[in-house]
DNA sequence: TATAAAAGTTAGACTAACCTAACAAATAAA
DNA sequence: TTTATTTGTTAGGTTAGTCTAACTTTTATA
């Protein structure tokens, strides 16, 4: 059984192997980084982590899950998706607001509450931020996505999934009504500073910035 | 901000006021029952709930719950009843399961979670067995009721509550298709051991002990 | 390639929540 | 009312997870 802390360095490891997508090590310090907690700490449970065959890492190396680390870790975010998915589209949660309690959600221990749940919300694939949901047995759904700001002008797109997930951000989509779905076409690209001049649906035409269509992700 | 233990030990003093309807005062030893530790780490524990106000207690006396403490604790307890109810009636748990998750997901902190839930399960008054679910005010709805072995022969009742939540018992009315609201007719009470014979809703009459007449509460 | 900077580890300390063993107070029984 | 029993406390110890400060290894740079 895994404490409540364990839980989030293993999930801290896998949400770092996305995020460094060629080579799926962390350092030390980046972690601790991550966990808010002092290289010093996360040395002390790397060597926990190691004991109990759920890392692989020696003295000064990288550290990398193991099957049964990446295994513990996918399902904990498994839990962690279905339950912003849950408070979304149950509980009126705004996608700014899900993450923070479903960090709690995630630690509940209950097989049968995350299988049930997931059938409740109807076997969803992707949560509120578009992330994949992995499925009981640990498969992630996988969606060809492409930055916006990889796009063509005069070319359409729809909304597949946010980069940033940052408070921000996600109130700034809320403003412009812009969800997981919504239809986007981009106009043209200013090559001065790379902002876009996009229509959001059928609405007037706007400007946003370079760092915003660096932040979103979308499906052609 | 409480600890996941603290408000362990303030709802376990909740209930036992509940339990010595008289007096609500409890002592170390049935707190530490309560709760599996042992007596020296009740008297810990108390210690510090003393300092921060949540309890009243002195040395060797009665230990009882301030205001403040008794306000927490009803919190913890509505949210208890509210997801036990959340995963009978929407996600199909089953009587005698509720509790166990119950157990982790009171803790979840967040306002917004619990009024939602009260929300979205449209305002219960009473959870799956029969409990009260305290308001955000703090009220508890009271309803009328008694044992089932309190009520003459002839006389008609519908269940209201359980007594005794042993996995066992629930299972046991599981069995005999009795949940909250079913109605019982008492047809004879049987003077040699106090068993009854009863007719559940317009079923073939059975008998039953008289101990599972002390663990039913009814509404006349 | 020698050295400075960055990354990672060790040692020693703290807190919360638990324990056991020994003791003290309160209550019940003789 | 003395004594035995029950109830509750204290002292000292353990473990998980955290910290700081000092040290070591690796990597990058001059």
């Amino acid at each position: 059984m895994l404490s409540y802390t364990e839980e989030n360095y293993l999930k801290a490891l896998l949400k770092l192997s996305f995020q460094n997508e060629d080579k799926p090590e962390a350092g030390t310090n980046e972690m601790a980084a991550y966990l808010g907690v002092k290289p010093a700490t996360a040395t002390d449970m790397l060597k926990k982590l190691k004991e109990k065959d759920l890392v692989t890492y020696q003295k000064y190396g990288k550290i990398l899950l193991t099957d049964t680390g990446k295994k513990n870790a996918i399902a904990i975010l498994r839990k962690h998706r279905l339950w912003e998915t849950f408070l979304y589209e149950k509980l009126d949660f705004s996608w700014d607001e899900v993450h923070e309690v479903a960090e709690q959600l995630e630690h509940i221990q209950s097989a049968k509450l995350v299988d049930k749940l997931e059938e409740f919300l109807n076997f969803p694939e992707f949560d509120p931020h578009g992330d994949p949901i992995p499925k009981a047995n640990g498969e992630i759904p996988i969606l060809a996505k492409t930055l916006l700001s990889a796009l063509e002008p005069g070319s359409s797109c729809k909304v597949a999934a946010v980069k940033d997930t940052s408070t921000l951000f996600l109130q700034y989509l809320q403003k412009l009504q812009i969800t997981i779905g919504t239809k986007i076409k981009i106009l043209e690209v200013i090559a001065f500073d790379g902002s876009l001049s996009i229509q959001i649906e059928d609405e007037e035409p706007r400007t946003v910035s370079m760092k915003f269509a660096d932040s979103l992700f979308v499906q052609r």
